[in-house]
DNA sequence: ATTATCTATAGATCTATAGATAATGC
DNA sequence: ATTATCTATAGATCTATAGATAATGC
């Protein structure tokens, strides 16, 4: 709960061309004093606000105003707290990052402690558990549905962000399928980079169907069935 | 080339409560006379103006006198071919549907005629081709990336466009993997339903990526090795 | 005479700044 | 004294309509 923000005063480096030669005592820059008290619990629900309205109407089509009557506050007031629509743009997709799904696999149950096929179940088992919680919080999946493909679209500020969150969560795969492959638990043939380009877009464009249509599709069966024909899971 | 609208003169039906009884020669309704001979291909700049906006700015914040400018009229001009920006949008994802690639599967070269493998390895061609085809039409791809990722915002003009279209393709695929199912060429375990919706998302996902970083994945070679965990590929 | 085109503009936005007042805390 | 908040507003949009003029074709 403590903000990040101790409130302590920070001064820019100074630039190295300036002649060391200021006087000690003098406070050439007033002490700020940083935010209130409640100025983070405000940050908070400006940023939880936004995120409803970025995923009901996307990033340019939302208006701060919308946000700031959703908060009950002005739209001034709004950007006292982030000084530009974009800012808060960053601070909803950082705290869309924060969310986690409550850990609760049970996919090991029944198998034996030394089967060697633990890592492989493992795996699956974090994806589709993951997929399962994603479908109980449905604005998270919108949120980054319609963001992720506004992020294409020119001059958009979440591009930079998505593009490294591609090549991370790809990356972060191929390691752990390489892995597994090594433990003998991929099936000949599999290349881990593609694989793991698989495993996201295969997640992605589900989302997107059942975002469409939630009775259709079945987010984790697509996953869990994908997975069993790459690994050696229990059926 | 052809113009759909011939120009005939269409009335609307008259109420059912009308009474029937009106001069037989009278015209109440004045004589259409239809559109001049160079307004279909204006229409046709329009939407092709107007599927490069959409492409990169997304709908809600693609403007129709940005359109208008691209193809050197007013924005008032642009109006009166498309009255509304929802009827534009309406006529760029028909024109987008309209895209079709130029087939050229060789994937059946070097299998001999009464290979039983050949209906599995025709369904994977066909979409591996598609795939490769779209990439030469980036366009195409990132109009329909941007444009279903807003389409599941409030009141978007695609969202019945976009729901149908999932429907209709998973249907599709369905109808192709049970009949191959029956002739024995899909691996035991695979449920047609969920591999139809795998494959729409695997496509979409990719090229998602593929929008973000064209070097970093292969969108027909993880369309292909899906494929080919499910039916029986030639290596 | 109808269609195509334009200028002007209504009416409703939008983000961001200026500057005043109220609340908080050193 | 600094931060938080508000009203007022600048300046730039946006879609769509009204109404006039030009081009086309029955």
């Amino acid at each position: 709960m403590s903000a990040p923000d101790d409130g302590a005063l920070r001064v820019a480096e100074p630039p190295a061309e300036a002649p060391a030669d200021p006087p000690a005592e003098v406070p050439a820059v007033r002490r700020r004093r940083g935010p209130y008290a409640k100025s983070a619990e405000r940050r908070r629900a400006i940023v939880a606000a936004a995120f409803d309205v970025f995923a009901t109407r996307g990033f340019r089509a939302a208006s701060l105003r919308e946000v700031a009557e959703r908060v009950g506050m002005s739209q001034t007031t709004l950007l006292h707290h982030f000084p530009s629509k974009e800012e808060l743009f960053l601070a909803v997709i950082a705290s869309r990052d924060a969310v986690e799904p409550v850990l609760a696999p049970d996919a090991l149950r029944g198998l034996a402690a030394e089967d060697p096929r633990i890592p492989a179940v493992r795996f699956a088992d974090l994806i589709t558990t993951q997929a399962s919680f994603n479908e109980g919080v449905p604005g998270v999946i919108q949120l980054y549905a319609v963001l992720v493909g506004e992020g294409v679209t020119d001059d958009h500020p979440g591009r930079d962000y998505f593009a490294e969150r591609f090549a991370r969560m790809r990356a972060g795969y191929v390691v752990d399928l390489e892995r597994l492959r090594d433990l003998g638990l991929l099936r000949d043939g599999v290349d881990p980079a593609i694989a793991a380009a698989t495993i996201i877009a295969l997640w992605d464009g589900i989302q997107l169907q059942w975002l469409y249509d939630a009775d259709a599709v079945d987010m984790a069966a697509a996953l869990r069935d994908y997975l069993a024909l790459i690994l050696p899971l229990p059926a």
